[in-house]
DNA sequence: GTTGTTTGCTTCGAATCCGAAGCACTGAGG
DNA sequence: CCTCAGTGCTTCGGATTCGAAGCAAACAAC
């Protein structure tokens, strides 16, 4: 009973999102069989290296890969271990900050990397952009380039920093 | 060197596909901070209620609910295991297949559902269709429908039924 | 420089997730 | 009826996930 009334989502707007749920689960499901398949690596695993890998240092801060995909702070110092392991990257502290680590995509990290690509852009085209045609591709980048921006912009109503002094 | 080059991705599709997983990784994340705080509880168990809630008869079989959410069969076990302890939903064999399980929404379940619908609804307006014409949202469902038709149709090179007898 | 706050990361514990293996029922053949 | 393959679900074990708490470096205010 406020202003704005909440007046339910109309039909294609449900349409929109239930299919980019979908569409999303179930690409990501397949993406993760494949990369499973061709290196072993998880979904979170490739995305970190694939950034890694388009970094002219090939490095980066965790946070910075913890933001960049979308996950949390512990999850990606357990996936980051799991890399260093397997020697697919290094870690070391920042020089200019102590409390930073640099994640560093080695030789090897390269080699699996590029091990992994092909399947992966045969995969993409073959579920994603078979069915499209080059205008479809470009409005989807339009439109979900548009609601990033939105999204990126606008944090979390609770945009929680720990423990806020006031309020 | 087959006769298909694999020919790398055009930025265009880049693009696409990289929105596309970001904003679902962002809009998923926050969902599932307001499902929780609401009615405390998860994406899958929201998306199980929802899909119950929109049957006539108010049930499903497990295997049609883990195939329409896209997860797998133990996890599904799982949170339905958690929502009948909740009291949310019931679970029965059916009466025509003992070996199948009829999982029903109850009153309860309902009551929880609408009771986290209006902060669902604010939140996917807030998030996703604010920053979009109707025309966006059209197109949005219009292309994404066309991939999930695409998906679906076409299941995974090895749509791996249980251990094959020839092949 | 010293104290208090913030920031960056890791450790910890508990919850969740998946695939493989197992159990129970169904249906087809003989 | 009996067997055998197929299907539906659960159990099990191990891996992954997150948030809260902890630790250390950096920065601000004095």
């Amino acid at each position: 009973m406020a202003t704005e009334q909440p007046a339910s989502l109309d039909p294609t707007q449900l349409d929109a999102y239930f299919a980019l749920i979908e569409v999303t689960s179930l690409l990501r499901h397949a993406v993760e069989q494949q990369l499973k398949d061709a290196g072993d690596l998880s979904y979170v695993q490739f995305q970190l290296l694939a950034r890694l890998g388009d970094s002219p240092s090939g490095s980066h801060r965790m946070t910075d890969l913890a933001d960049g995909v979308v996950y949390s702070r512990s999850g990606l110092t357990y996936q980051a271990q799991l890399l260093e392991q397997r020697g697919l990257v290094t870690r070391a502290p920042a020089p200019d900050d102590e409390r930073s680590t640099i994640v560093t995509i080695t030789d090897e990290g390269r080699a699996v990397l590029s091990k992994v690509f092909p399947g992966h852009r045969a995969l993409l085209t073959e579920l994603l952009f078979d069915p499209l045609t080059t205008a479809d591709v470009s409005a989807l980048a339009g439109v979900l380039g548009r609601v990033r921006d939105h999204m990126r912009a606008a944090p979390p109503r609770s945009a929680a920093p720990r423990r806020r002094k006031g309020a």
